[in-house]
DNA sequence: TTATATACATAATTCACTTAGGTAATCTAT
DNA sequence: ATAGATTACCTAAGTGAATTATGTATATAA
């Protein structure tokens, strides 16, 4: 498992970047796709998830949807044409701050 | 310049590894060094950057020494055998995550 | 039927950072 | 000469994204 100080401040390019990639998505799905991606290195706590969701809502990142499979309820949530620009843009960021990172360490990464 | 949330949990890293490759370092000269080696990209908060020197020499990773010049005063920061040991692991552990970074956003990093 | 997994949520706390402030010596341009 | 920029150290208050802890409820497998 990573240091999760290192995941500090990814948390809402992954969040954006999944969505933009699998167009919909319910919160626990998340945490299942990215514990599989990661393959069971990173974990998402719901603590820091759903409140993250909620906050890329109201910046009007992502839209929701409620749906009921029985008596269960998922919330599914989809980018907004903001979201999709700003997903891009995030993750345009963070490579280049990995690219700084390499100068900075000298070192080659990935 | 990077947003500052991504640089959060690599400033010890950077701090271990430049004194890692320089032998000696005093802290106005990192902020200096970094600044250099990011091409402007990331500023060091002095903020940020004494209480992290601090808090390293009390971990016992780093060894001070007082210099000098005249009047002026400079205090040379040198890793600690343990402190090498540190350096070398944070980087690996930061290259580690970068990788696992790379699977969960699907792309390419640097 | 009991534990595990699914599925959502929030409140209290933590802590690495930013912002803001302070002191003092040295250099540079007018 | 001296004003402003740079060098060089430091700490305290505040921020905010995370963790930790807790709660609710349904579905499933042992």
């Amino acid at each position: 498992m990573h240091s999760s100080e290192l995941l500090k401040g990814t948390l809402q390019t992954i969040l954006l970047k999944l969505l933009k990639d699998q167009g919909k998505m319910y919160g626990y799905e998340i945490t299942q796709r990215v514990k599989e991606l990661s393959e069971g290195r990173l974990a998402l706590t719901e603590g820091a998830l759903y409140p993250t969701l909620h906050k890329l809502e109201a910046e009007g990142f992502l839209e929701t949807e409620i749906v009921t499979m029985g008596k269960r309820v998922r919330k599914y949530y989809t980018l907004t044409a903001e979201g999709r620009n700003t997903a891009r843009d995030r993750v345009i960021e963070f490579a280049d701050f990995i690219r700084t990172m390499s100068n900075v360490l000298q070192v080659k990464l990935s």
